[in-house]
DNA sequence: TCAAAAGTGTTCAGGATACACCCATGT
DNA sequence: ACATGGGTGTATCCTGAACACTTTTGA
């Protein structure tokens, strides 16, 4: 595996890889604020800082598939929503001389399943306010200001949200993340006459009843057949999210020893 | 160079390049429309198709560097935008088994830059609707089609025309491109005070005088210190642009040779 | 019956649209 | 003088912001 000198190792092809920022709510904090799951580095360099969850991407997948495997494979996450935010490259990303280039997704997960992740010891979930006294590995807290920024101003009605919400919810709710997530105040009033007009909500038939006051009724989201929104995003639900789950698991079957190398991104250039 | 079977280079890293889409109004048509530079593969896969003109990356230069070197040492073109489209990669991409991910900017040129331009055997402009009667390399005459449809849909007010058009421009002409891009009429009297409101627009003090009627004022782009528009875009203006030119000519006199395979997009993986 | 949240109505300001109109110029 | 495009004024519509208000529930 070893490589020449710094020189040499500059004409080489870069390495490639993909990383991935999973945004979802913090249940613990009412007022609701962003967290994020990081993984801790095994490896050198950077070894015990944190990263963002990654890994090797393959002929036979989409690069998002190879995303959401890598996540699979480090976090047992299935993110109801993925979308390649950026890819990264450059010089100060050359950790050894040799070039790396990291295709960077954002993915979006409800409440429900950010809760079927057991906490491990290598991987952590983070609230983004405490990330500053965190020790980062590479490049990666660029990304993640990159990926909040990301959310923050390019989130549309009322999709964005929804997924990071869950399935079902009140407005009460949605409107709650529109505030966490564009740290602004919001008009409820309008804001829920703004979401019903969207033709995007559908009532469920359910309340919810939580306290001495009028229960809420229940809405899930349902996407219009026009509004493509963005082309390349990869929103999984329903069959298509079974689907892929299958052909995954099935890939996961036959070559396990690869899927577990997920957490070593960008590991492969330091085995100095 | 020879790789083993195919099932062995599955398993390979897969290759990276940059590619970019350049678009520019057609100066012949007088009703604005965009065309676009292509090279003529010279090697397979595709010999003798079009493609987007691309490169390699180095571990020494930004992405974005990577792909304005590309540009220059295919094209002879200096774009005044360039910006990140998306990394394209997956299983239909890896052309004898070998894992393909390109990297693809999209850039603007005015119609004075692209005049700079002497048309070569192996590149030639092409109006937008005049590609599809053409032989195109890879997919991407999907990458194309995406790069139109962002800069129909992502057109923020004036900068992006403005960089189509050139340097310095009447209402009018500026006017001419929306409604080429976007394929619209807009209402010419409400569009001069949109510009005018945005307070990106400088008077050069100049008028353009082109028939028997009053005569325009000239006006150019000035972009405001606030609004930052796309975080990971690669504006080019003035002296950053000197900068980077003078970098990349340094860079190109050590290995003129390195430079010179830009038109080779892929061509690694084909040398069977 | 009362607190608390769900949900509705109404007003108002600013921006976008449509289009009538005047202004400057070359022939 | 008149045709042609440059440029301005203005009525109207529509959306979003602000906020007063009514309704429904549990205690």
């Amino acid at each position: 595996m070893g490589y020449g000198n710094v020189s040499e190792r500059l004409k080489q092809p870069p390495q490639v890889g993909v990383s991935v920022v999973i945004l979802a709510l913090d249940p613990d904090s009412e007022h609701g604020r962003l967290w994020l799951p990081l993984v801790r580095r095994v490896r050198q360099p950077f070894l015990g800082c944190w990263a963002l969850p990654g890994g090797d991407i393959r002929a036979d997948r989409t690069l998002a598939q190879s995303a959401y495997e890598a996540l699979e494979s480090t976090t047992d996450l299935h993110p109801s929503y993925l979308e390649q935010l950026h890819a990264f490259g450059g010089p100060d990303r050359s950790h050894g001389g040799l070039p790396m280039v990291s295709i960077v997704y954002w993915a979006l997960v409800g409440q429900a399943e950010a809760g079927d992740f057991a906490e491990a010891d290598n991987v952590r979930w983070f609230p983004e306010d405490e990330l500053a006294s965190l020790d980062i590995a590479f490049d990666h807290r660029e990304i993640i200001a990159y990926a909040l920024d990301r959310l923050r101003t390019r989130i549309e009605y009322p999709d964005i949200a929804a997924k990071l919400v869950g399935p079902t919810f009140t407005l009460r709710q949605l409107h709650g993340v529109y505030e966490a997530i564009t740290g602004t105040v919001l008009d409820l009033p309008n804001f829920r006459r703004k979401m019903l007009g969207s033709g995007e909500l559908e009532e469920t038939g359910d309340v919810l009843r939580e306290g001495r006051h009028r229960p809420a009724a229940v809405y899930r989201y349902v996407p219009r057949k026009d509004a493509p929104a963005h082309p390349y995003a990869y929103a999984i639900s329903g069959s298509r999210l079974a689907e892929l789950d299958a052909r995954v698991r099935a890939i996961a079957q036959r070559d396990t020893a690869d899927a577990e190398r997920g957490a070593d991104d960008l590991s492969a250039l330091t085995t100095e």
